[in-house]
DNA sequence: GGTAGACCTGGACGC
DNA sequence: GCGTCCAGGTCTACC
């Protein structure tokens, strides 16, 4: 099998970083715990591929990279491009060091990367699969959009569903009432990928602008668009949901109505400025993995399914 | 600015 | 196997 390598940086662990956000989960990702090997397919210009990723070399050595067919050039630099954005290659020591100065409580553990998708499109639709839905259902949506509409299993581009009827997702893919939403915003990236992408991408922007326009975006609340936030390596905001009030509720021992709840949980975490989201993230990491055991160690088909509160506490 | 109700689906539950 | 209820954010209408 053809493999390309990758250099990670010295601090680098892929099992504990993949395995850092539910995404790791969804479809087309696909975590093998007994090899540690994390796979999916990716979408290239010249087609789907295959890509299995490990580390033999352990933490900070390179990433080996097999893929299903050999890769031109071009290729390569794409595929790595993909698998650094998803890995969050980018974000190095100086990273940690601001999240672990502020809350040295994941130090030891090294936590602070986040993994999410290959391409911001992919982690919008992903994060508008997992509003108003149990985990389930969110699993579900996700393995059909990519059987359904997806080149060879990939996640489907924004080009292929802007040209999808909202019937017909709604029909094949379980997306019910987002199914409209879904398309408006594959038609946003797909016809002005280079204005709304680039803009949300810009890292120039201040906060609180990526938050106006993200909240502007069909499908969009506060929730999602905070999430995306995080998604996008902006970590002041946190998405306060059901799972919110669960903490608040269990772990801070807060008490009262659920917007009480989210108010006080967002005001515990105030102090950790544009690092609250990891503070949160991985507080709450750390309670599911408490009750599952380490993340890389869940099976996607057992645990996978059923570790958030709400099945907990059946 | 705050709030009630509709939007969909899968799963749990009772019969 | 069927019907009912519930969980889960966003959006719209209304006060």
């Amino acid at each position: 099998m053809p493999t390309i390598t990758l250099p990670a940086p010295a601090d680098f662990v892929l099992h504990r970083d993949v395995c850092s956000y539910g995404y790791f989960l969804l479809a087309p990702n696909h975590w093998d715990p007994a090899t540690r090997t994390f796979s999916r397919i990716l979408d290239l210009d010249a087609g789907p591929v295959r890509v299995a990723i490990t580390q033999p070399g352990g933490k900070g050595s390179a990433l080996r990279i097999a893929t299903s067919r050999p890769l031109a050039a071009v290729e390569k630099h794409a595929a790595r491009a993909q698998v650094s954005r998803m890995l969050r290659l980018d974000e190095d020591r100086d990273h940690a060091r601001r999240f672990h100065s502020l809350d040295p409580r994941f130090k030891k553990l090294g936590r602070f990367r986040l993994f999410r998708s290959p391409t911001l499109f992919e982690d919008i639709i992903k994060t508008v699969t997992s509003c108003n839905v149990t985990w389930t259902s969110t699993i579900l949506m996700n393995r059909r959009l990519c059987e359904c509409f997806g080149r060879g299993g990939a996640f489907p581009t924004a080009r292929r569903l802007a040209r999808t009827a909202p019937a017909l997702l709604r029909g094949r893919c379980s997306v019910g009432y987002r199914d409209q939403r879904i398309v408006e915003l594959a038609r946003l990236f797909a016809t002005s990928r280079s204005t709304l992408a680039a803009r949300l991408e810009d890292p120039s922007i201040p906060d609180a602008d990526i938050r106006e326009t993200l909240l502007e975006l069909p499908g969009i609340g506060p929730y999602a668009a905070a999430n995306i936030m995080q998604l996008l390596g902006r970590y002041s905001h946190l998405p306060l949901d059901t799972e919110s009030v669960r903490h608040g509720k269990t772990v801070l021992g807060y008490s009262g109505s659920p917007r009480q709840i989210m108010k006080r949980v967002h005001e515990h975490f105030a102090p950790m400025g544009d690092q609250a989201f990891r503070s949160y993230w991985f507080e709450l990491w750390e309670f599911y993995e408490k009750k599952h055991g380490p993340s890389w160690t869940w099976q996607r088909d057992s645990t996978g399914k059923m570790f958030t509160a709400a099945q907990l506490s059946k």
